[in-house]
RNA sequence: GGGCGUUUAGCUCAGUUGGUUAGAGCGUACGGAUCACACCCGUAAGGUCGAAGGUUCGAGUCCUUCAACGCCCA
């Protein structure tokens, strides 16, 4: 029989084979049935970036979701666990862009935005199932059949019925804000999306001549900048309003040198800190984001200097002294400094300038300097909207943002680790409103089309006839905003019907007289988190709402909410939040009922595993060379509440690769799983399974071995389970590894191993149901090696994928047994330590007599065998009458003394005596003044008092036993 | 600047509502080719729980202050 398992567990031998079976099997396809609610379990997948690879972060995830959900298949639940990718749109677009520029040294402006999206999809179908393939590699069981991709048809009929809800029920507005402007990808982004580098730049103080100077007054005001070139569109100095060197200033002007602007002196006590440089501010509300609040209080004009490829606008130019200044068409940052800079200097405003590092955003897309940029954006209001917002329930709220945190201070959504809940709550609680577009091509586009000027009454009216005579009801599938009379003609979509009208009639023309010169579609596409915030929707088939018989529409319904989200705590607020926010507003009911937020994994010197610092550990290496049930164990046994993981990084001298012997723990664990039930396989041959009457037949009356091995099997099951539901993986995976390693396989197989050679038929039982057990409760962790193991185990049982999860039952648990187990352990553990330290040959035989009281004496008589087996020994007398023998090694247990006869070192033995004889009496001195202390004696549970007076009695005993001992010597 | 986390054995980490002598794995030392496994077996050594105060009969655990490291937000 053991002759077809291999001696050592090869993963790559079992791993594609058993996955492919699963897959054929259909055992991750989750189907609506009749099942009631708390019997479905759902998960979606954080949809992993398509540009990307798998990383640990991915790996650590999938483990734990994996866990969860084969836990709750195994349990009976309906359990579906939901796939997917993110068009991940400016990482996309850029990764696309630079080979494209690479190999064809073709920018986008040169494709068009047809051919390069297109580009963009052959990308995508090219590499898009990368990370997918990586994940089935580790073993996940997600439904590869409802797959989705955030941009394909079903997302985008989300969210097209997303922004249409918004829209309507005012919670998206166009407004002009400063945004984070990529000058190179000529987009806004994120602030998510922005690092921030040190960079050696100058501090440049600037001379401003004061108007209309008066008696007193300086000439100039001196404002230090890193930028001088914004001085272009500077709108105010300010200082601060108690600071007497200019407090008399405040509501004069200055002249802004080169464009001669005059410019009021403002006095602003949160822009300016007077103890720093000069204590004069240069105040240019469109280029900076403390400049532009600073312009909102006090109602200064925003003068934008930029294009949108970063140069100098027609608003860099003016007359100063006589003599006019331009700087159009000038690189800003760069061109525009130096030359700004050069003319100063040459009027003499330059009064100092010294070398200054500071921090400089960089995009993380382009790698190239963020600029601040005024422009005109898409937004979600996030904010309390007066009168407040209905949601999908008809429930009220104040807004979108105090929806989503009443939903977690209510308990409607639990966060694990709790204290991310506070992170959740405080960011939201800013209620800043949500940039939602981007001027990039790959995503969803917006679907507005907006007309400058309708004047002419009669195209709105030929519009709203020619849309109706195309079956677009107004109102219903599209909205029109704003008539004749408005400045603007805005119509939104809510079906790709009514899109396609929209296009066809702008193909007719008709809408040619006010399209000039920048009507039509909105160019822009849509964040990538707009779409991720609607992923649970989405791919359940929302908005259609379950009234037609579509598998999809009856996802929504059977599946919605899902059970859990576990996640990154790097995207609480960006996607978690927004997930919330959508749910509640558009379907009236909050995402996912539980967030668990997993660790990251960093190095061993505490570093984020990144590519430029090579110190990253790829799982697909891990799986090559320790295999997925390694790589999942070591993972998930990391897996604590802590918010960072320490992962020591090796290079692996045969491959070359980063490794960790970390992984080494679950490739011995998975070893010792198949050696074990080798052995098993090969001792047995009849594999019919234990009926549950066997088994609690020997549960109560078996032999000690066999009860205690059966209840510490029961109670690592009822662990396991209960562990799980708590997210507490890594005492998980202690308890299942202590059981199966130390218990089964150290004491409860090693103890067997007689019965086993005589087929023992008790034996039998327990062995087979412990093991079908053992594989069963194991699985979830480490899915490959135990279903490898069940098709031989458990032949009659169908996949262990399938199969039920142990149910602890508590007739079978069994404390007497497990007390007398550990008091038997301790004294082959004592015979052992005897024969270590006097360094006796371990196959010889030992004479072995023990000493006590009667109760444990029994015990020791009755499993006799047991002890000679395991410390090769033979046990003469037992018993409260028994002498230490002469030239006999003694080892004194909590309730016995065990002798081995003829161990002749006197000196180590009176050595070993000391040295407990202090130890004894230092206890015995710390335990009785307790017990004298009264208060203690009086306020102290009466448990503790018990326990502790019990144990000084112990103590008291043994050290009688030690001095007698000495005595003896 | 605000918030959060971490600090326990050489390393990586557990340690439930405060309660009897603080645990695990790896590593180390010593012994072992015994017929499941050397990815193994047996045994042991190793900790004033970051520092200083405080609360308490009792603190690794609660409170205060400080230090170091890290993360998030501005």
């Amino acid at each position: 029989m053991s002759s077809e398992l291999a001696p050592q567990y090869d993963p790559k031998q079992v791993e594609a084979a058993i996955y492919a079976r699963w897959q054929s099997a259909e055992a991750f396809h989750a189907k609506p049935d009749d099942r009631p609610p708390q019997r479905r379990f759902s998960v979606v997948i954080p949809p992993p970036n398509v540009t990307g690879a798998l990383h640990l972060g991915h790996a650590i995830n999938g483990t734990i979701q994996d866990v969860l959900v084969r836990y709750h298949r195994m349990h009976g639940d309906n359990t579906l666990w939901m796939p997917g990718i993110d068009h991940a749109g400016i990482a996309t677009q850029a990764v696309v862009e630079k080979t494209i520029f690479e190999k064809e040294k073709k920018s986008r402006h040169d494709l068009g935005r047809e051919e390069l999206v297109s580009r963009i999809w052959q990308w995508k179908e090219q590499f898009g199932n990368r990370i997918l393939n990586q994940l089935q590699s580790i073993g996940v069981s997600c439904d590869w059949s409802r797959s989705r991709f955030t941009l394909d048809d079903l997302c985008a009929r989300a969210v097209r019925e997303a922004f249409f809800k918004l829209f309507k029920g005012g919670l998206i507005f166009r407004g002009l804000r400063l945004v984070n402007w990529d000058t190179h990808l000529q987009t806004a982004v994120a602030d998510d999306e922005i690092y921030h580098e040190t960079v050696k730049g100058q501090l440049t103080s600037i001379k401003y001549p004061v108007v209309d100077r008066q008696q007193g007054d300086p000439e100039y005001l001196i404002v230090a900048t890193t930028r001088p070139e914004t001085m272009l569109g500077d709108t105010a100095v300010a200082v601060h309003p108690e600071d007497e060197r200019y407090k008399h200033l405040i509501g004069r002007q200055v002249e802004v040198p080169l464009v001669g602007r005059k410019i009021p002196i403002i006095g602003d006590g949160l822009l300016v800190d007077p103890k720093f440089g000069t204590g004069v501010v240069k105040v240019t509300p469109a280029h900076d984001p403390n400049d532009y609040a600073t312009g909102q209080r006090h109602n200064l004009p925003q003068i934008n200097l930029l294009t949108s490829d970063g140069r100098v606008n027609s608003n860099g130019q003016g007359t100063f002294g006589n003599r006019a200044f331009s700087y159009q068409g000038l690189k800003f940052a760069s061109e525009a400094r130096k030359r700004v800079s050069e003319d100063l200097e040459a009027l003499g405003l330059i009064a100092e300038v010294k070398p200054h590092e500071h921090e400089v955003g960089h995009s993380d897309r382009s790698k190239t300097p963020i600029e601040p940029y005024l422009s005109e954006q898409w937004f979600v209001r996030m904010g309390d909207v007066p009168g407040g917002i209905t949601l999908a329930d008809d429930s009220k709220a104040s807004g979108l943002a105090q929806a989503a945190i009443d939903a977690v201070t209510s308990g409607r959504v639990k966060i694990t680790p709790e204290r991310y809940a506070k992170s959740y709550i405080d960011w939201l609680s800013q209620k800043r409103d949500w940039c939602i577009s981007r001027q990039l091509w790959w995503g969803h586009r917006i679907p507005v089309w907006r007309y400058g000027q309708p004047g002419q009454s009669t195209i709105v009216e030929q519009m709203k006839s020619y849309l109706t005579s195309h079956d677009v009801k107004l109102d219903n599938d599209l909205l029109l905003r704003g008539d004749a009379g408005a400045m603007q003609l805005i119509a939104v979509t809510r079906t790709q019907a009514a899109e396609q009208s929209m296009d066809a009639l702008e193909a007719t023309g008709l809408l040619a007289p006010i399209s000039q010169p920048t009507g039509g579609r909105d160019p822009d596409v849509l964040d990538t988190w707009f779409s991720s915030a609607l992923w649970p929707l989405s791919t359940l088939g929302w908005p259609a709402g379950g009234t037609s018989d579509q598998p999809q529409d009856q996802l929504l319904n059977y599946f919605y909410p899902t059970s859990v989200l576990s996640t990154a705590r790097e995207i609480l607020s960006l996607w978690v939040a927004r997930m919330v926010m959508f749910g509640l507003y558009l379907h009236g009911d909050v995402p996912f009922k539980q967030v668990y937020i997993h660790a990251v994994i960093q190095d061993g010197n505490g570093r984020p595993m990144k590519k430029s610092l090579g110190n990253g550990v790829d799982p697909v290496d891990i799986v090559e060379s320790h295999g997925a049930d390694a790589l999942r164990y070591t993972l998930a046994s990391m897996a604590t509440e802590t918010q960072d993981i320490r992962l020591p990084v090796v290079k692996d001298k045969t491959t070359g690769k980063n490794s960790s012997p970390r992984f080494d723990i679950g490739r011995n664990f998975a070893n010792k799983i198949w050696n074990a039930s080798r052995f098993i396989l090969s001792s047995i041959t009849d594999l019919t399974p234990p009926t549950a009457a066997q088994v609690q037949a020997i549960a109560k009356s078996g032999e000690l071995s066999d009860r205690w091995i059966i209840s510490r099997c029961n109670q690592t099951a009822a662990a396991s389970a209960k562990l799980i539901g708590e997210f507490k993986f890594a005492e998980l995976t202690a308890g299942l590894y202590q059981f199966f390693w130390n218990d089964l396989c150290d004491w409860y197989l090693e103890i067997a191993k007689a019965r086993i050679k005589d087929q023992n038929p008790q034996v039998r039982i327990v062995l087979l149901f412990v093991l079908r057990q053992a594989l069963a409760m194991l699985h979830p962790v480490m899915p490959f090696v135990t279903e490898a193991l069940w098709e031989k185990v458990a032949p009659d049982a169908g996949m262990l994928i399938t199969s039920p999860y142990p149910q602890a039952n508590s007739l079978l648990d069994n404390p007497a047994a497990e007390a007398d187990m550990r008091h038997l352990q301790d004294v082959v553990r004592s015979i052992r330590d005897i024969r270590n330290q006097y360094n006796i040959d371990l196959k010889r035989q030992l004479a072995v007599t023990v000493q006590t009281a009667d109760a444990a004496g029994g015990i020791i008589s009755d499993n006799r065998r047991l002890i000679e087996a395991l410390a090769t020994a033979t046990l003469a007398d037992i018993g409260p009458a028994v002498k230490k023998p002469a030239n006999a090694a003694s080892a004194i247990l909590p309730q016995a003394q065990v002798f081995v006869a003829d161990v002749v070192d006197r000196d180590a033995e009176k050595l070993k005596l000391l040295k407990r004889r202090d130890e004894l009496n230092k206890f015995l001195a710390a335990n009785r003044a307790k017990l004298s202390n009264e208060t203690f004696v009086s306020k102290a549970p009466a448990h503790i008092v018990q326990g502790l007076k019990d144990q000084t009695t112990q103590q008291e005993h043994e050290l009688l036993a030690v001095e007698k001992g000495l005595a003896e010597l």
